[in-house]
DNA sequence: TTGCCGAAGTTAGAGTCGCTAACTTAGTTA
DNA sequence: TAACTAAGTTAGCGACTCTAACTTCGGCAA
Protein backbone atom coordinates (compact mmCIF):
# COMPACT_ATOMS: atom_id res chain seq x y z
CA UNK A 1 0.00 0.00 0.00
CA UNK A 2 3.18 2.12 -0.18
CA UNK A 3 2.59 4.89 -2.90
CA UNK A 4 4.82 4.86 -5.85
CA UNK A 5 6.62 7.58 -5.20
CA UNK A 6 6.50 10.40 -8.19
CA UNK A 7 8.66 10.17 -10.85
CA UNK A 8 7.30 13.50 -13.20
CA UNK A 9 11.03 14.40 -13.41
CA UNK A 10 12.80 13.45 -16.61
CA UNK A 11 16.10 12.08 -15.42
CA UNK A 12 17.34 10.02 -18.10
CA UNK A 13 16.54 12.83 -20.85
CA UNK A 14 18.07 12.38 -24.19
CA UNK A 15 21.86 12.45 -24.17
CA UNK A 16 24.01 15.02 -25.73
CA UNK A 17 23.45 15.14 -29.49
CA UNK A 18 26.64 13.69 -31.10
CA UNK A 19 26.85 16.97 -33.11
CA UNK A 20 28.14 18.30 -29.86
CA UNK A 21 25.61 21.27 -30.32
CA UNK A 22 24.23 20.81 -26.80
CA UNK A 23 20.86 21.21 -27.77
CA UNK A 24 18.58 19.24 -25.12
CA UNK A 25 15.27 17.85 -25.80
CA UNK A 26 15.70 17.47 -29.32
CA UNK A 27 13.85 15.01 -31.63
CA UNK A 28 15.64 11.86 -31.91
CA UNK A 29 16.73 10.19 -28.30
CA UNK A 30 19.68 8.84 -28.97
CA UNK A 31 19.45 5.12 -27.11
CA UNK A 32 15.69 5.45 -26.29
CA UNK A 33 15.62 1.60 -25.92
CA UNK A 34 17.95 1.57 -22.92
CA UNK A 35 16.68 4.59 -21.67
CA UNK A 36 13.64 2.76 -20.87
CA UNK A 37 15.30 -0.32 -19.94
CA UNK A 38 17.36 1.74 -17.13
CA UNK A 39 13.84 3.67 -16.38
CA UNK A 40 12.19 0.35 -16.36
CA UNK A 41 14.54 -1.03 -13.20
CA UNK A 42 14.74 2.53 -11.23
CA UNK A 43 11.01 1.95 -11.04
CA UNK A 44 10.80 -1.85 -10.87
CA UNK A 45 13.51 -1.33 -7.65
CA UNK A 46 11.89 1.96 -6.00
CA UNK A 47 7.62 0.90 -6.43
CA UNK A 48 8.27 -2.96 -7.40
CA UNK A 49 7.76 -5.01 -10.74
CA UNK A 50 3.44 -4.12 -9.73
CA UNK A 51 3.69 -0.43 -10.07
CA UNK A 52 5.94 -0.51 -13.06
CA UNK A 53 4.24 1.80 -16.22
CA UNK A 54 5.57 2.49 -19.45
CA UNK A 55 4.11 5.78 -18.90
CA UNK A 56 6.81 6.34 -16.05
CA UNK A 57 9.31 5.25 -18.28
CA UNK A 58 8.25 7.36 -20.96
CA UNK A 59 8.14 10.20 -18.50
CA UNK A 60 11.67 9.64 -17.35
CA UNK A 61 12.84 9.25 -20.61
CA UNK A 62 11.22 12.50 -21.58
CA UNK A 63 9.40 11.25 -24.49
CA UNK A 64 5.77 10.65 -25.39
CA UNK A 65 3.62 7.27 -24.59
CA UNK A 66 3.77 6.55 -27.95
CA UNK A 67 7.69 6.37 -28.45
CA UNK A 68 8.13 3.06 -27.21
CA UNK A 69 6.67 0.90 -29.37
CA UNK A 70 9.12 1.61 -31.85
CA UNK A 71 11.43 -0.60 -29.93
CA UNK A 72 9.49 -2.92 -28.17
CA UNK A 73 6.12 -4.77 -28.74
CA UNK A 74 4.67 -3.26 -25.78
CA UNK A 75 5.02 -3.25 -22.11
CA UNK A 76 5.53 -7.07 -21.66
CA UNK A 77 8.57 -6.90 -24.50
CA UNK A 78 10.16 -4.36 -21.86
CA UNK A 79 10.07 -6.84 -19.10
CA UNK A 80 10.87 -10.07 -20.90
CA UNK A 81 14.13 -7.63 -21.71
CA UNK A 82 14.41 -7.04 -17.88
CA UNK A 83 14.23 -10.83 -17.24
CA UNK A 84 16.80 -11.44 -19.30
CA UNK A 85 19.08 -8.94 -18.05
CA UNK A 86 18.04 -10.11 -14.54
CA UNK A 87 19.21 -13.87 -15.53
CA UNK A 88 22.68 -12.56 -16.55
CA UNK A 89 23.47 -10.26 -13.78
CA UNK A 90 22.64 -13.06 -11.51
CA UNK A 91 24.66 -15.68 -13.39
CA UNK A 92 27.58 -12.94 -13.13
CA UNK A 93 27.42 -12.48 -9.98
CA UNK A 94 28.05 -16.13 -9.20
CA UNK A 95 30.72 -16.31 -11.56
CA UNK A 96 32.47 -13.39 -9.56
CA UNK A 97 31.41 -15.25 -6.26
CA UNK A 98 33.06 -18.73 -7.08
CA UNK A 99 35.96 -16.64 -8.77
CA UNK A 100 36.37 -15.44 -5.59
CA UNK A 101 36.92 -18.25 -3.33
CA UNK A 102 39.65 -20.18 -3.71
CA UNK A 103 39.20 -22.17 -0.73
CA UNK A 104 37.38 -25.28 -0.37
CA UNK A 105 34.92 -26.72 -2.62
CA UNK A 106 31.89 -26.14 -0.13
CA UNK A 107 33.04 -22.63 0.59
CA UNK A 108 32.89 -21.94 -2.71
CA UNK A 109 29.07 -23.74 -2.71
CA UNK A 110 28.34 -21.51 -0.37
CA UNK A 111 29.83 -18.11 -1.39
CA UNK A 112 28.27 -19.00 -4.78
CA UNK A 113 24.53 -19.53 -2.22
CA UNK A 114 25.10 -16.40 -0.58
CA UNK A 115 25.77 -14.24 -3.83
CA UNK A 116 22.49 -16.01 -4.72
CA UNK A 117 20.79 -14.31 -1.72
CA UNK A 118 22.56 -10.96 -2.04
CA UNK A 119 21.59 -10.42 -5.37
CA UNK A 120 18.11 -10.93 -4.54
CA UNK A 121 18.15 -8.26 -1.06
CA UNK A 122 19.96 -6.04 -3.38
CA UNK A 123 17.75 -6.21 -6.50
CA UNK A 124 14.47 -7.34 -4.80
CA UNK A 125 12.14 -5.59 -7.83
CA UNK A 126 14.59 -7.30 -10.37
CA UNK A 127 14.31 -10.83 -8.26
CA UNK A 128 10.97 -10.92 -7.89
CA UNK A 129 10.89 -9.70 -11.84
CA UNK A 130 12.78 -12.51 -13.39
CA UNK A 131 11.38 -15.20 -10.59
CA UNK A 132 7.43 -14.38 -9.79
CA UNK A 133 6.71 -13.23 -13.40
CA UNK A 134 8.36 -15.32 -15.85
CA UNK A 135 6.08 -18.26 -16.12
CA UNK A 136 3.40 -15.83 -15.79
CA UNK A 137 3.73 -13.67 -18.24
CA UNK A 138 6.03 -15.43 -20.54
CA UNK A 139 5.62 -17.50 -23.80
CA UNK A 140 6.51 -20.97 -22.66
CA UNK A 141 7.67 -21.05 -26.01
CA UNK A 142 10.61 -18.71 -25.77
CA UNK A 143 13.55 -20.68 -25.87
CA UNK A 144 16.04 -17.74 -25.87
CA UNK A 145 14.40 -17.00 -22.35
CA UNK A 146 14.94 -20.53 -21.28
CA UNK A 147 18.70 -20.61 -21.92
CA UNK A 148 19.27 -17.62 -20.24
CA UNK A 149 17.89 -18.65 -16.92
CA UNK A 150 19.51 -22.19 -18.00
CA UNK A 151 23.20 -20.56 -18.36
CA UNK A 152 22.66 -18.54 -15.48
CA UNK A 153 21.78 -21.80 -13.52
CA UNK A 154 24.61 -24.27 -14.90
CA UNK A 155 26.98 -21.61 -13.26
CA UNK A 156 26.22 -23.21 -9.97
CA UNK A 157 25.28 -27.04 -11.22
CA UNK A 158 28.14 -27.10 -12.77
CA UNK A 159 30.50 -26.34 -9.60
CA UNK A 160 28.33 -28.85 -7.67
CA UNK A 161 28.56 -31.52 -10.13
CA UNK A 162 32.60 -31.14 -9.21
CA UNK A 163 31.70 -31.27 -5.58
CA UNK A 164 30.16 -34.80 -6.32
CA UNK A 165 32.23 -38.10 -6.39
CA UNK A 166 33.25 -39.05 -9.84
CA UNK A 167 31.65 -42.94 -8.86
CA UNK A 168 28.31 -41.50 -8.02
CA UNK A 169 27.62 -40.67 -11.58
CA UNK A 170 25.96 -37.24 -13.60
CA UNK A 171 22.57 -38.00 -12.02
CA UNK A 172 23.55 -38.11 -8.22
CA UNK A 173 25.53 -34.56 -9.30
CA UNK A 174 22.90 -32.92 -10.77
CA UNK A 175 20.00 -34.19 -8.18
CA UNK A 176 22.64 -32.29 -5.42
CA UNK A 177 23.19 -29.57 -7.28
CA UNK A 178 19.45 -28.89 -7.86
CA UNK A 179 18.69 -29.53 -4.09
CA UNK A 180 21.16 -26.88 -3.45
CA UNK A 181 19.73 -24.71 -5.74
CA UNK A 182 16.44 -25.29 -4.51
CA UNK A 183 17.88 -24.59 -0.80
CA UNK A 184 19.02 -21.52 -2.00
CA UNK A 185 16.09 -20.29 -4.00
CA UNK A 186 13.97 -20.42 -1.12
CA UNK A 187 16.21 -18.84 1.33
CA UNK A 188 16.38 -16.35 -1.21
CA UNK A 189 12.34 -15.97 -1.71
CA UNK A 190 11.84 -16.01 2.29
CA UNK A 191 14.17 -13.59 2.86
CA UNK A 192 13.02 -10.89 0.39
CA UNK A 193 9.29 -11.28 1.16
CA UNK A 194 9.93 -10.86 4.74
CA UNK A 195 8.75 -14.16 5.54
CA UNK A 196 11.15 -15.33 7.56
CA UNK A 197 10.24 -11.80 10.03
CA UNK A 198 6.82 -12.30 9.74
CA UNK A 199 7.24 -15.70 11.26
CA UNK A 200 9.20 -14.03 14.24
CA UNK A 201 12.20 -16.08 13.09
CA UNK A 202 15.77 -14.89 13.32
CA UNK A 203 17.40 -15.91 10.70
CA UNK A 204 21.70 -16.42 10.03
CA UNK A 205 21.37 -16.56 6.34
CA UNK A 206 24.91 -17.44 5.96
CA UNK A 207 24.92 -19.75 8.57
CA UNK A 208 21.97 -21.46 7.35
CA UNK A 209 23.48 -21.65 3.94
CA UNK A 210 26.73 -23.19 4.96
CA UNK A 211 24.94 -25.86 6.95
CA UNK A 212 22.91 -26.58 4.11
CA UNK A 213 25.71 -26.90 2.11
CA UNK A 214 27.98 -29.20 4.18
CA UNK A 215 24.37 -31.81 5.55
CA UNK A 216 23.55 -31.88 1.87
CA UNK A 217 27.14 -32.54 0.12
CA UNK A 218 27.93 -36.15 0.56
CA UNK A 219 30.56 -36.80 3.16
CA UNK B 1 2.01 -13.16 -23.33
CA UNK B 2 -0.99 -15.74 -23.21
CA UNK B 3 -4.26 -13.51 -23.32
CA UNK B 4 -6.43 -13.65 -20.01
CA UNK B 5 -9.89 -15.33 -21.31
CA UNK B 6 -12.63 -13.03 -21.84
CA UNK B 7 -15.26 -13.48 -18.47
CA UNK B 8 -17.97 -11.44 -19.70
CA UNK B 9 -20.70 -13.87 -18.64
CA UNK B 10 -21.64 -13.69 -15.49
CA UNK B 11 -21.30 -16.77 -13.78
CA UNK B 12 -21.55 -16.08 -9.97
CA UNK B 13 -24.57 -13.77 -10.11
CA UNK B 14 -26.77 -13.43 -7.15
CA UNK B 15 -28.24 -16.05 -5.36
CA UNK B 16 -31.92 -16.56 -5.28
CA UNK B 17 -33.68 -14.05 -2.97
CA UNK B 18 -34.33 -15.15 0.64
CA UNK B 19 -38.17 -14.48 -0.45
CA UNK B 20 -37.77 -17.68 -2.53
CA UNK B 21 -39.34 -15.45 -5.35
CA UNK B 22 -36.96 -16.63 -7.96
CA UNK B 23 -35.96 -13.26 -9.08
CA UNK B 24 -32.48 -12.76 -10.59
CA UNK B 25 -30.89 -9.95 -11.43
CA UNK B 26 -32.43 -8.08 -8.13
CA UNK B 27 -31.08 -4.85 -6.39
CA UNK B 28 -29.36 -6.16 -3.71
CA UNK B 29 -26.91 -9.19 -4.41
CA UNK B 30 -27.11 -11.18 -1.06
CA UNK B 31 -23.09 -11.87 -0.41
CA UNK B 32 -21.64 -9.60 -3.48
CA UNK B 33 -18.19 -9.52 -0.72
CA UNK B 34 -18.58 -13.63 -1.24
CA UNK B 35 -19.02 -13.32 -5.06
CA UNK B 36 -15.97 -10.88 -5.83
CA UNK B 37 -13.77 -13.02 -3.25
CA UNK B 38 -14.80 -16.14 -5.36
CA UNK B 39 -14.22 -13.95 -8.67
CA UNK B 40 -11.14 -13.05 -7.91
CA UNK B 41 -9.61 -16.56 -6.61
CA UNK B 42 -11.00 -17.59 -10.06
CA UNK B 43 -9.50 -15.32 -12.56
CA UNK B 44 -5.88 -15.66 -10.38
CA UNK B 45 -5.91 -18.99 -11.04
CA UNK B 46 -7.20 -18.72 -14.57
CA UNK B 47 -5.11 -15.51 -15.80
CA UNK B 48 -2.53 -15.11 -13.17
CA UNK B 49 -2.29 -12.52 -10.12
CA UNK B 50 -1.06 -9.81 -12.32
CA UNK B 51 -4.72 -10.02 -14.62
CA UNK B 52 -6.87 -9.64 -11.87
CA UNK B 53 -8.91 -6.41 -12.35
CA UNK B 54 -11.69 -5.48 -9.71
CA UNK B 55 -13.65 -4.60 -12.82
CA UNK B 56 -13.46 -8.05 -13.85
CA UNK B 57 -14.77 -9.11 -10.73
CA UNK B 58 -17.38 -7.21 -10.63
CA UNK B 59 -18.79 -8.63 -14.87
CA UNK B 60 -18.34 -12.06 -13.00
CA UNK B 61 -20.54 -11.50 -10.08
CA UNK B 62 -23.02 -8.93 -12.49
CA UNK B 63 -22.80 -5.71 -10.35
CA UNK B 64 -21.53 -2.32 -11.05
CA UNK B 65 -17.46 -1.48 -10.41
CA UNK B 66 -18.58 0.66 -7.78
CA UNK B 67 -20.03 -1.60 -5.85
CA UNK B 68 -16.95 -3.05 -4.58
CA UNK B 69 -16.43 0.04 -2.32
CA UNK B 70 -19.28 -0.85 -0.35
CA UNK B 71 -17.39 -3.97 1.08
CA UNK B 72 -13.83 -3.72 0.45
CA UNK B 73 -11.63 -0.33 0.50
CA UNK B 74 -10.17 -0.77 -2.84
CA UNK B 75 -8.71 -3.76 -5.16
CA UNK B 76 -5.49 -4.41 -2.48
CA UNK B 77 -8.22 -4.71 0.57
CA UNK B 78 -9.52 -7.59 -1.72
CA UNK B 79 -6.20 -8.66 -2.48
CA UNK B 80 -5.42 -8.59 1.19
CA UNK B 81 -8.36 -11.08 2.14
CA UNK B 82 -7.18 -13.52 -0.58
CA UNK B 83 -3.38 -13.88 1.00
CA UNK B 84 -5.40 -14.36 4.19
CA UNK B 85 -7.64 -16.79 2.78
CA UNK B 86 -4.16 -18.48 0.83
CA UNK B 87 -2.35 -19.06 4.22
CA UNK B 88 -5.10 -20.35 5.82
CA UNK B 89 -5.64 -23.26 3.57
CA UNK B 90 -2.16 -23.97 3.15
CA UNK B 91 -1.85 -24.12 6.94
CA UNK B 92 -5.07 -26.50 7.27
CA UNK B 93 -3.55 -28.31 4.15
CA UNK B 94 -0.64 -28.89 6.22
CA UNK B 95 -2.26 -30.00 8.98
CA UNK B 96 -4.59 -32.65 6.96
CA UNK B 97 -0.86 -33.70 5.68
CA UNK B 98 0.26 -34.14 9.20
CA UNK B 99 -3.06 -35.61 10.66
CA UNK B 100 -3.04 -38.16 7.92
CA UNK B 101 0.31 -39.61 8.36
CA UNK B 102 0.73 -41.56 11.63
CA UNK B 103 4.24 -43.29 10.59
CA UNK B 104 7.83 -41.84 11.55
CA UNK B 105 8.16 -38.35 11.88
CA UNK B 106 10.74 -37.89 9.01
CA UNK B 107 7.47 -39.29 6.95
CA UNK B 108 5.38 -37.03 8.19
CA UNK B 109 7.86 -34.22 7.81
CA UNK B 110 8.41 -35.01 4.49
CA UNK B 111 4.31 -35.44 3.67
CA UNK B 112 4.03 -31.98 5.21
CA UNK B 113 6.60 -30.77 2.66
CA UNK B 114 4.83 -32.05 0.18
CA UNK B 115 1.14 -31.06 0.86
CA UNK B 116 3.06 -27.47 0.94
CA UNK B 117 4.63 -28.25 -2.60
CA UNK B 118 0.95 -29.38 -3.91
CA UNK B 119 -0.72 -26.80 -2.75
CA UNK B 120 1.48 -24.11 -4.75
CA UNK B 121 1.07 -26.20 -8.29
CA UNK B 122 -2.81 -26.83 -7.23
CA UNK B 123 -3.36 -23.13 -6.46
CA UNK B 124 -0.50 -21.35 -8.37
CA UNK B 125 -1.92 -18.18 -8.62
CA UNK B 126 -2.68 -18.08 -4.95
CA UNK B 127 0.87 -19.40 -3.78
CA UNK B 128 2.51 -16.46 -6.32
CA UNK B 129 -0.19 -14.19 -4.74
CA UNK B 130 0.53 -15.10 -1.07
CA UNK B 131 4.16 -15.12 -1.57
CA UNK B 132 4.95 -12.66 -4.06
CA UNK B 133 2.84 -9.78 -3.56
CA UNK B 134 2.73 -9.67 0.39
CA UNK B 135 5.68 -7.71 1.25
CA UNK B 136 5.05 -5.27 -1.98
CA UNK B 137 1.47 -4.48 -1.84
CA UNK B 138 0.57 -4.72 2.14
CA UNK B 139 1.42 -2.68 4.97
CA UNK B 140 4.27 -3.59 7.13
CA UNK B 141 2.66 -2.81 10.36
CA UNK B 142 -0.50 -4.97 9.35
CA UNK B 143 -0.05 -7.21 12.30
CA UNK B 144 -3.50 -9.26 11.34
CA UNK B 145 -1.35 -10.60 8.62
CA UNK B 146 1.66 -11.36 9.94
CA UNK B 147 -0.24 -13.18 12.64
CA UNK B 148 -1.78 -14.93 9.48
CA UNK B 149 1.06 -16.41 8.06
CA UNK B 150 2.79 -17.16 11.15
CA UNK B 151 0.23 -19.32 12.19
CA UNK B 152 0.35 -21.47 8.67
CA UNK B 153 4.08 -21.84 9.24
CA UNK B 154 4.01 -22.36 13.13
CA UNK B 155 2.18 -25.91 12.11
CA UNK B 156 5.70 -26.95 10.37
CA UNK B 157 7.74 -25.55 12.86
CA UNK B 158 6.37 -27.25 15.83
CA UNK B 159 5.90 -30.60 14.00
CA UNK B 160 9.86 -30.32 13.33
CA UNK B 161 10.80 -29.16 17.03
CA UNK B 162 9.37 -32.75 17.73
CA UNK B 163 11.88 -34.18 15.60
CA UNK B 164 14.67 -33.24 17.10
CA UNK B 165 16.28 -34.55 20.32
CA UNK B 166 15.30 -32.59 23.89
CA UNK B 167 18.39 -31.57 24.54
CA UNK B 168 19.13 -29.84 21.15
CA UNK B 169 17.53 -26.75 23.02
CA UNK B 170 14.55 -24.92 21.43
CA UNK B 171 17.31 -23.02 19.30
CA UNK B 172 17.69 -25.65 17.32
CA UNK B 173 14.76 -26.67 16.76
CA UNK B 174 13.82 -23.69 15.65
CA UNK B 175 16.98 -23.60 12.89
CA UNK B 176 16.35 -26.67 11.44
CA UNK B 177 12.67 -26.23 10.80
CA UNK B 178 13.32 -22.69 9.74
CA UNK B 179 15.91 -24.48 7.07
CA UNK B 180 13.32 -27.35 5.85
CA UNK B 181 10.00 -24.55 5.31
CA UNK B 182 13.01 -22.75 2.98
CA UNK B 183 14.08 -26.46 1.12
CA UNK B 184 10.40 -26.98 0.89
CA UNK B 185 9.32 -23.11 0.08
CA UNK B 186 12.50 -23.05 -2.38
CA UNK B 187 11.07 -26.38 -4.58
CA UNK B 188 7.28 -25.07 -4.64
CA UNK B 189 8.18 -21.97 -6.00
CA UNK B 190 11.00 -23.26 -8.37
CA UNK B 191 8.59 -25.99 -9.33
CA UNK B 192 5.76 -23.52 -10.14
CA UNK B 193 7.82 -20.85 -11.74
CA UNK B 194 9.03 -23.96 -14.28
CA UNK B 195 12.43 -23.46 -13.69
CA UNK B 196 13.19 -26.94 -13.16
CA UNK B 197 12.14 -27.14 -16.60
CA UNK B 198 13.88 -24.36 -18.11
CA UNK B 199 17.04 -25.54 -16.87
CA UNK B 200 16.07 -28.81 -18.14
CA UNK B 201 16.77 -30.79 -15.17
CA UNK B 202 14.18 -33.45 -14.43
CA UNK B 203 13.13 -33.27 -10.69
CA UNK B 204 11.70 -35.65 -8.89
CA UNK B 205 9.70 -33.45 -5.89
CA UNK B 206 9.03 -36.29 -3.67
CA UNK B 207 11.96 -38.20 -3.71
CA UNK B 208 13.88 -34.75 -3.59
CA UNK B 209 12.02 -33.34 -0.26
CA UNK B 210 12.62 -37.07 1.53
CA UNK B 211 15.85 -37.02 0.72
CA UNK B 212 16.43 -33.22 2.21
CA UNK B 213 14.18 -33.99 4.86
CA UNK B 214 16.84 -36.75 5.86
CA UNK B 215 19.90 -35.02 5.59
CA UNK B 216 18.98 -32.13 7.51
CA UNK B 217 16.94 -33.70 10.03
CA UNK B 218 20.07 -34.42 12.96
CA UNK B 219 20.66 -38.17 12.91
C1' DT C 1 24.76 19.95 -52.65
C1' DT C 2 20.39 18.36 -52.87
C1' DG C 3 16.50 15.44 -52.55
C1' DC C 4 14.42 11.35 -50.96
C1' DC C 5 13.59 7.51 -47.78
C1' DG C 6 12.96 5.37 -43.64
C1' DA C 7 13.76 5.21 -38.69
C1' DA C 8 12.24 7.39 -34.76
C1' DG C 9 9.72 10.55 -32.97
C1' DT C 10 4.84 13.06 -32.45
C1' DT C 11 -0.46 13.88 -31.46
C1' DA C 12 -4.99 12.02 -31.01
C1' DG C 13 -7.97 8.73 -29.52
C1' DA C 14 -10.17 4.10 -28.19
C1' DG C 15 -10.83 0.95 -24.54
C1' DT C 16 -9.61 -0.71 -19.75
C1' DC C 17 -8.71 0.16 -15.13
C1' DG C 18 -9.21 2.05 -10.04
C1' DC C 19 -11.72 5.01 -7.54
C1' DT C 20 -15.06 8.89 -6.06
C1' DA C 21 -19.35 11.63 -5.84
C1' DA C 22 -24.01 11.84 -6.00
C1' DC C 23 -28.05 9.44 -6.56
C1' DT C 24 -31.55 5.35 -6.09
C1' DT C 25 -33.37 1.14 -4.29
C1' DA C 26 -35.19 -1.75 -1.03
C1' DG C 27 -34.84 -4.21 3.54
C1' DT C 28 -35.41 -3.17 8.52
C1' DT C 29 -37.15 -1.02 12.21
C1' DA C 30 -39.77 2.49 15.02
C1' DT D 1 -46.63 3.05 7.22
C1' DA D 2 -42.79 6.24 7.24
C1' DA D 3 -38.07 6.91 7.88
C1' DC D 4 -33.47 5.30 8.06
C1' DT D 5 -29.64 3.09 6.09
C1' DA D 6 -27.00 -0.54 3.81
C1' DA D 7 -26.18 -1.75 -0.68
C1' DG D 8 -26.73 -0.96 -5.00
C1' DT D 9 -26.62 2.51 -9.33
C1' DT D 10 -24.78 6.06 -13.06
C1' DA D 11 -21.44 9.44 -14.40
C1' DG D 12 -17.03 10.91 -14.68
C1' DC D 13 -11.84 11.74 -13.65
C1' DG D 14 -7.17 10.50 -14.26
C1' DA D 15 -3.86 6.83 -15.37
C1' DC D 16 -2.89 3.10 -18.13
C1' DT D 17 -1.72 0.18 -22.79
C1' DC D 18 -1.79 0.31 -27.35
C1' DT D 19 -2.95 1.82 -32.37
C1' DA D 20 -3.34 4.94 -36.37
C1' DA D 21 -1.84 8.63 -38.80
C1' DC D 22 1.24 12.29 -39.10
C1' DT D 23 5.99 14.77 -38.57
C1' DT D 24 10.85 15.21 -38.05
C1' DC D 25 15.40 14.50 -39.24
C1' DG D 26 19.70 11.70 -40.24
C1' DG D 27 21.97 9.30 -43.85
C1' DC D 28 22.62 7.95 -48.40
C1' DA D 29 22.62 8.26 -53.60
C1' DA D 30 22.48 11.05 -57.59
Amino acid sequence: MTAPSSDQSPILEAPETSRGDGRRGRYHHGDLAGALVAAAREIIERDGPANLSLSKCCRMAGVSTAAPYKHFAGKDDLLRRLVMDGFEDLGTRMRAARDGCPGPIADRITAMGMSYIEFALANPGMFRLVFGMTKEMHDPEDVEMDACGQACFQVLIDEVADAVPDGAGEAAAQGLAVMLWTFVHGAASLALDGNYDAAKKDVDLRMMVSMATERLLPA
